[in-house]
DNA sequence: CACTTTACATAGGTAACCTATCCAAATCAA
DNA sequence: TTGATTTGGATAGGTTACCTATGTAAAGTG
């Protein structure tokens, strides 16, 4: 199938790039840390079960890197109010501000290469709009548990 | 910069999508050695340093990583007859087998998300053609060293 | 022929993941 | 209200994927 073959090399290149512009930046935080950072500023004050649902990992790996981020100021934990089990982990100030740091380093990183290319800019909004609007719905699909084959 | 927005944006979805598609695949290999099986598809027979420099990562990881390759039939080493020191890396007929059969995992799980998002083909296409083009443009782009700030 | 460089391997450490399990709070049954 | 179950999070122990520092042997170099 045609759409397949559409999706394997978007997913090749996307992955490329990601890791590319990573490991060609300055960053002064771990990436799988920022990814958390970057789930608090999307969902805001949240459980540690939500969190490691939405990034797709267990639970014990988002507790560590909960209490990682909160060791280095970037994150705060407080009680639930509403369930004494629970805690909720929100962004500080500084967590923030670390986010922020991390991807400016990343575009840094990847401004020659745009520069280089001298994309059309029409044409890189588009690819970046189609690329939010997936990662959007994947936010809502139904999310086949891996384990099982699915054709 | 709003150009530094985009690419902010850029990197964020494409990690997201990518990580998300690994995250909800069956994959039978981890995905850093699927990494290096593609890097070996692309380049052909390469060197431990090759692959290490264009990967981005240290040659001990990459020996490592062939290491593993090798072990489980996917890669295969031969001596260089050109050079003592080194070795030829070479992908095995199991390596590129299981290279296809990740890559197709991916795109499987990705798939209700494109039908979801029942997305215009044409801008799929050019999303996945800007991508690909940037990622062409890593390969030849200077490069600056992390490890210095750059503006 | 020593001297340096180059290609790779080894040693030892950390981060980021996993499953299995435990504890305490919440909920549900009767 | 008590006892059993479920749920939120933490802990234990292990693997993979990375790192720096260093060792070894082959290749180049004066």
């Amino acid at each position: 199938m045609h759409t397949d073959d559409l999706a394997i090399e978007l997913l090749r290149s996307a992955a490329g790039l990601s890791r590319w512009a990573s490991r060609h930046a300055d960053l002064e935080i771990p990436w799988a840390q920022a990814r958390v950072l970057s789930l608090l500023e999307e969902l805001g004050p949240a459980r540690i079960t939500a969190l490691a649902e939405v990034d797709a990992t267990s639970q014990p790996t988002m507790t560590t890197q909960v209490q990682r981020l909160e060791a280095t100021g970037w994150a705060h934990r407080t009680p639930d109010p509403a369930d004494g089990r629970a805690t909720l982990v929100s962004l500080t100030a500084a967590g923030h501000e670390a986010l922020a740091t991390a991807r400016r380093a990343r575009a840094a990183a990847l401004r020659p290469v745009l520069e280089q290319l001298d994309a059309d800019p029409e044409r890189l909004r588009t690819a970046t709009a189609v690329l939010t609007e997936l990662l959007e719905a994947t936010r809502t699909t139904p999310a086949r548990e891996p384990g099982r084959a699915g054709s």
